[in-house]
DNA sequence: GCAAAAGTGTTTGATATACACCCATGC
DNA sequence: GCATGGGTGTATATCAAACACTTTTGC
């Protein structure tokens, strides 16, 4: 069996929420790459993966190497390996594992940012390097299918949190309104909330309820 | 940036329909290993990813070479990599990008085996090499959610069936029995399958209306 | 006629949606 | 009081499950 001059590298979709158009928007960081190919060209944070590290730690690493982030949230989305991929032309073979990450709200915006790195609006991407918007798209998609059947939305907000926060968080993700009513019996019947029996003061109106999250952190590899 | 010594290979888990205990169960086929490490174990087929193929390229060729099949559904599952992966002790790293596939009953029946490839029973697997058996139960876990929403179980009929073809192949997966009435409604209202006109004669009772599906054929990537 | 599966009809319960309405706070 | 979002109640529609019943074949 011989060997193939395969390059493994890793890069990661990362979504958080900020405000935009005086609305939340999901939002996610980019970086501008700095050689060839796609030069200069905004793309998704990412780098080789080392020997000694699972996929996962070369996810978080290079995450935090290059956007300063650690998601609370990280999970595999689908590996990358046409042949034409690894550059232009010339240039090795790339295999690409990409992962999704979802950021607190507060972390998103402490994030750092400069020429190099930036977040944008989902809605309104730049042009990216390789076939990122590609991939962006399939995260995208992702994101709202598990909205629906599991808790992830709680990773997005802090520990504690009123269900008008957590309906916020969801009409930004599917980009529209939803009743408060219902969502409220939804998300109380799923049983992935409890009352902390503290209430948010300060508010111009009836102090709502806070909550806490059920579900434990995922484990996934 | 340093390159590194990870191999790349590709592996299948693919599932099958064959009689067990008088009924319909899901199959998948192995191959038994020939070489170090887990010498003589029972394994997914697989292979190294050649330079010049995409990954599902590599996942046809390798299922092909060892199996003999072409499944009508090919899927990528997830990607492997933990760093102790590779084997008991020394040798070079893998990263392991796993597919899953379906193939035809009448293929399933047809397909090549011998001392070294074998079909087994999902509930009555043997001890398999590596960490397959995770892999397996996580296609299981992932058929199983296909099921639901998508028309993934025409993958494993030929062209025209009967609904009640169909039912069998749904039973099968779920492992329970489905309301025949119920489940005609469900088929017919998801508008997933058209009646051919045609009626399966030979049988002793009503001859069942013969249907054909209307679902394109997959493309990912 | 009888057995067996195809195919239809109907009842019931669970769940989602729409929307009216009251509650508790800041100003 | 008034505005604002929190929180409750309720009618309606939609859909899934359970199951009785009729149909059409082979024997």
């Amino acid at each position: 069996m011989g060997e193939q001059p395969v390059a493994v590298a890793v890069s990661t979709v990362i979504f958080g929420l900020r405000p935009h158009d005086g609305r939340l928007a999901l939002h996610l960081p980019l970086v501008r790459r700095v050689r060839e190919p796609h030069l200069d060209r905004w793309a998704l944070p990412g780098g080789p993966l080392l020997a000694e590290e699972s996929l996962r730690e070369a996810a978080r690493r290079t995450l935090q190497q290059t956007t300063g982030l650690s998601p609370e949230h990280l999970e595999q989305l689908y590996t990358f390996g046409a042949v034409d991929r690894g550059s232009g032309a010339a240039g090795p073979r790339v295999v690409s594992i990409v992962y999704w990450a979802l950021v607190r709200a507060d972390e998103a915006a402490l994030a750092r940012t400069g020429d190099n790195v930036g977040w944008f609006a989902v809605e309104a991407l730049p042009p990216l390097a390789f076939d990122h918007d590609e991939i962006v798209g399939w995260a995208v998609k992702r994101l709202v299918a598990k909205l629906e059947y599991t808790h992830i939305s709680h990773a997005l907000l802090p520990d504690e949190f009123t269900l008008g926060q957590l309906r916020e968080v969801h009409e930004a993700i599917l980009g529209r309104p939803l009743d408060p009513a219902n969502f409220r019996r939804r998300v109380e019947a799923s049983g992935t909330v409890a009352p902390t029996g503290a209430h948010q003061a300060g508010v111009r109106h009836r102090p709502p309820a806070l909550y806490r999250s059920t579900a434990k952190k995922e484990l996934l590899t």
